[in-house]
RNA sequence: GCCCCCUUGGCGGAAUGGUAGACGCUGAAGACUUAAAAUCUUUUGCCUUCGGGCGUGCCGGUUCGAGUCCGGCAGGGGGCACCA
């Protein structure tokens, strides 16, 4: 028998799928249809084990729905615009678009040694003209539509490299390249009017039966629906009231001053004439505008010298202060403080040695408020110092209600929803992005292009040896006329955030060279997509803005109704990780090590000269760490069907699996094993006899729990099985034509997870065709039926004994042989069971 | 600070409220071999006076029966965070 190569049988396969074109999508109205897609990549140079991870998934779905009898959609594309692109250029000359396609290139070639069933005619990258000038198509209809309009924003603006960073681009307060203090600078920017489907985008989370709740969560908090209480204070000076917007209405009567944002137009206006203000606002505008440097902000207040009335008591005023920590884009940007129940208030009222007033006290305590303000939960019961609406004892909660109706039946204020979630600010101040294809014209203004001018190439012509973007100093590009007017205009030099490619990318590959964004008729028949596949890290922005996308798709004409929410299933696979070996150099530093230097033993590791490294298992795999495991060396020395295997094999796909030398070797001793099985089944004359029923009971057990495995994405307890069944196979002394069709079925049960191994097994038992081809094999319900069953017998909850009976035995026999067995009879000493529980098929229990 | 999740042998993990530890790794013993590799067989939660006892982070509850359900605590992980 012949070592099973590899290097030979897993190439050859793939030559003949690629040669019989099983894996193009065929629109079938005859058959139901599968859309399996991964996240795609993005071209950063070399695939990685998470990615072998990742596409193995949804190959096993893909190939398995395809022997289900589904036309199945499986594509693949590269999600290429970036900075990367652009770094590397500045680092290393060259061009973006040559570096990344040099990388998709790479990364196909990585891919496809791994038999994936990908339909490769549909491949795009979103940085292909064609994909992109689609883009700028759709970007059009939205505008026209009014999901896309232009306002000025607040950025962080990196003075040395002349760029709006991303919030993870600012660390400490500095541009992570240029190293130079972070501004905040506002600028007019492009915006996707995603709050305006906050509430929609809300309520059909709900209908997301099979996404991850985790997923769900995390969304619904993002998105961030309050309930509160607007009302305006009016002034002393009689200038027009100021609205504000509070969750805690029914702490009014705490109200210590109304606080308003430095973008408010009030603060604005004031800057204008009083020099002093127009400096505190400048003041409170610096540091970047992440989480971090948010929280170490101080409180910086300026009494406006303004004051307002008391909704409550007119005769009761309170003073205006501009506040740094007040958000202009949330609620009204004003607020009224109520420092005795808000943490935030009251830090900033002890600075500025204003009023605390405590509005409810504990049940219990009624000690007033110093240092640490009293938060209750919305549920808790409090008592009321002095209520409006004359509450005594209430949970917040009702009091919050009470005063809402309370005002609005006063007529003064009015119940409204509030969202934390803002529009989403698409500009980039870059080169390697879609342009968006708009001029500004000095006659006409911000002018979109006409559909026909499409698509707005990038130019090819651009230098990164200077900071900034190269779009802004390219006067040829920048120079257009003006679709309206005719005149002399400029083409706007930014481009789009990339979460934009790729919130659409799934519709595109249902006609992936249409020309126009979507083809109908495909969408008609392809969406859905049935099963997606990805990393938790895209929980919020990829998969919101996504689903904003489709929303806005279905409004601009490129979606029908029933594709609004777009992903109908979704799965977050976990990462693979490897252990970090580690020891300390004579200059106190780390040192890393790679595994091939580290020996093991006895879970120890050692280098050559002895030394003993210090193991940090399961880390995330980092090139600075030593400890990424590349693909291409796996599949060179043990085979894709290897990989595939272990990616799937001992963790929970939705966990992190940690990749070990050892379990490696093991999947492949065990795809070898198999192989020998078959080798062996192949050859066997041995007649039919008793045990075949034996073994086809256990292959039909075996084909109902494997398929309920994948179904349920367990892929780890499908390997497991499949394990299990193996070894039955071989301990079987079942006849030649048993074995045959019980080791043909392995390898039909083997196929969507080591498909190379399993045409080579299905051709060697003379399979029909392609196994991916074959019929998925059914369970046959009569062959799942044991006639004898072991029956566990449990005395006071503690099992003791067990019996073997027959399956359907009457439950009075069970009770009879139950109370005959020795244990029972022992444990009774003669007396009688206060209670016997029989549950058919499941357990016995003798309660003494 | 707010919200969420997780915790089972030496390790990864399996168990519709019904025999805890499937399957794999590691370790041990043995067979084959001049030897090694490869392969195969047996074994591997803890304790034990060999009768059995104890065991799913800790404390309590519901139940005939709890890894699973409920309450509290501890540890670990994740998300959000001047959101009024």
């Amino acid at each position: 028998m012949s070592r099973y190569e590899t290097s030979e049988v897993e190439p050859k396969w793939q030559e003949k799928w690629d040669a019989a074109q099983v894996f193009e999508a065929k629109v079938d109205p005859n058959r139901p249809k599968y859309y399996v897609l991964e996240m795609f990549p993005y071209p950063s140079g070399r695939i990685h084990i998470g990615h072998v991870r990742n596409y193995t998934m949804g190959d096993v779905i893909a190939r398995y729905k395809m022997s289900c009898g589904f036309s199945v959609l499986h594509p693949m594309g590269w999600d290429a615009f970036g900075m990367p692109a652009e770094n590397a250029a500045m680092a290393s000359g060259g061009h973006p678009k040559d570096w990344t396609y040099a990388n998709i290139d790479v990364m196909r070639g990585q891919m496809k040694p791994l038999g994936l069933s990908i339909d490769w005619t549909r491949e795009f990258a979103t940085c292909d003209l064609e994909y992109y000038g689609q883009q700028q198509a759709l970007f059009l209809d939205m505008l026209d539509a009014g999901l896309v309009y232009r306002k000025k924003a607040v950025v962080n603006w990196d003075p040395v490299d002349m760029t709006v960073l991303a919030n993870e681009q600012v660390e400490d307060g500095k541009g992570w390249r240029s190293g130079a203090e972070v501004e905040r600078k506002e600028l007019t920017q492009w915006f996707f009017a995603i709050s305006s489907m906050a509430d929609e985008l809300l309520e059909a989370i709900g209908d997301l039966d099979d996404w991850p709740p985790k997923v769900k969560l995390m969304q619904e908090n993002w998105i961030g629906k309050s309930r509160g209480l607007q009302f305006g204070f009016e002034r002393v000076d009689g200038g027009d009231p100021i609205e504000v917007y509070t969750t805690r209405p029914d702490t009014l009567n705490g109200a210590s001053f109304v606080g308003i944002s430095p973008g408010h137009p009030i603060a604005k206006a004031m800057a204008e004439e009083n020099p002093e203000v127009a400096a505190f606002i400048k003041e409170a505008s610096k540091g970047g505008t992440t989480a971090e440097a948010v929280e170490k902000a101080e409180k910086l207040g300026y009494d406006t010298g303004l004051r307002v009335k008391h909704p409550l008591n007119p005769d009761w005023e309170l003073p205006v202060w501009i506040a740094n920590f007040i958000l202009m884009d949330y609620g009204t940007g004003a607020i009224f403080a109520c420092p005795a129940h808000d943490q935030r208030d009251l830090d900033f009222c002890r600075k500025y040695d204003l009023p605390v007033i405590d509005t409810f006290f504990g049940l219990e305590d009624a000690t007033p408020v110093e240092a640490e303000a009293f938060v209750p939960t919305k549920t808790e019961r409090v008592r009321w110092v002095d209520h409006f609406a004359g509450l005594d004892i209430a949970t917040g909660e009702e009091a919050i209600e009470a005063t809402i109706d309370f005002a609005e039946a006063a007529g003064w204020g009015k119940g409204v929803e509030q969202f934390r979630l803002r529009d989403w600010g698409l500009s980039r101040q870059r080169y390697w992005g879609c342009p968006i294809p708009v001029v500004h014209c000095a006659t006409c203004g911000v002018v979109p292009e006409k559909k026909e001018n499409l698509p707005i190439a990038l130019p090819d012509d651009v230098s990164f040896d200077v900071p900034g973007n190269p779009l802004d100093r390219h006067p040829a590009w920048r120079d257009a006329t003006c679709p309206t007017c005719g005149g002399a205009a400029q083409r706007e030099t930014d481009t789009m955030d990339t979460f934009v490619d790729s919130s659409w990318y799934y519709a595109r590959f249902t006609a992936p060279r249409a020309t126009t964004p979507t083809d109908m008729a495909e969408v008609d028949y392809w969406m859905n997509v049935d099963q997606y596949i990805g990393g938790i890290e895209h929980a919020i922005l990829h998969l919101l803005y996504s689903r904003f996308f489709a929303r806005a798709m279905q409004v601009t004409g490129h979606l029908p109704e029933s594709a609004k929410e777009p992903f109908n299933a979704l799965f977050t696979q976990g990462m693979v990780t490897h252990a970090i070996f580690k020891t300390t150099g004579a200059d106190g530093r780390p040192k890393y090590h790679y595994p091939e230097e580290v020996e093991l033993r006895e879970g120890k590791g050692f280098l050559e000269d002895g030394t003993e490294v210090d193991i940090i298992p399961s880390a995330k795999m980092s090139k600075s760490k030593n400890n990424v495991v590349d693909p291409q060396a796996i599949i060179a020395q043990y085979g894709a069907d290897t990989a595939r295997w272990f990616v799937l094999s001992d963790s929970p796909p939705e966990r992190d699996v940690e990749w070990t030398a050892s379990g490696a070797e093991a999947s492949y001793k065990h795809l070898q094993r198999v192989w020998r099985i078959a080798s062996d089944v192949a050859r066997a004359d041995r007649a039919a006899n008793d045990a075949d029923a034996e073994l086809l009971r256990a292959m039909h057990k075996t084909i109902q729990e494997v398929t309920q495995a994948i179904d349920g994405f367990a892929f780890n307890a499908a390997v497991a099985k499949l394990y299990g069944f193996t070894n039955t196979l071989n301990k079987s002394d079942a006849g030649a034509e048993a074995r045959r069709i019980a080791c043909r079925t392995l390898a039909q049960l083997m196929s969507p997870m080591t498909p190379h191994l399993a045409e080579e097994i299905w051709a060697l038992l003379d399979g029909e065709g392609f196994v991916l081809n074959a019929e998925w094999p059914k369970a046959d319900p009569a062959m799942l039926v044991e006639d004898t069953i072991t029956l566990p017998i449990q005395i006071n909850g503690k099992r003791r004994s067990e019996l073997k009976i027959a399956k359907d035995l009457p439950k009075d026999e069970v009770e009879k042989l139950a109370l005959a067995d020795e244990a029972v009879v022992k444990a009774l000493d003669g007396g009688t069971p206060k209670k016997l529980i029989v549950v058919p098929g499941r357990i016995v229990n003798v309660v003494i």
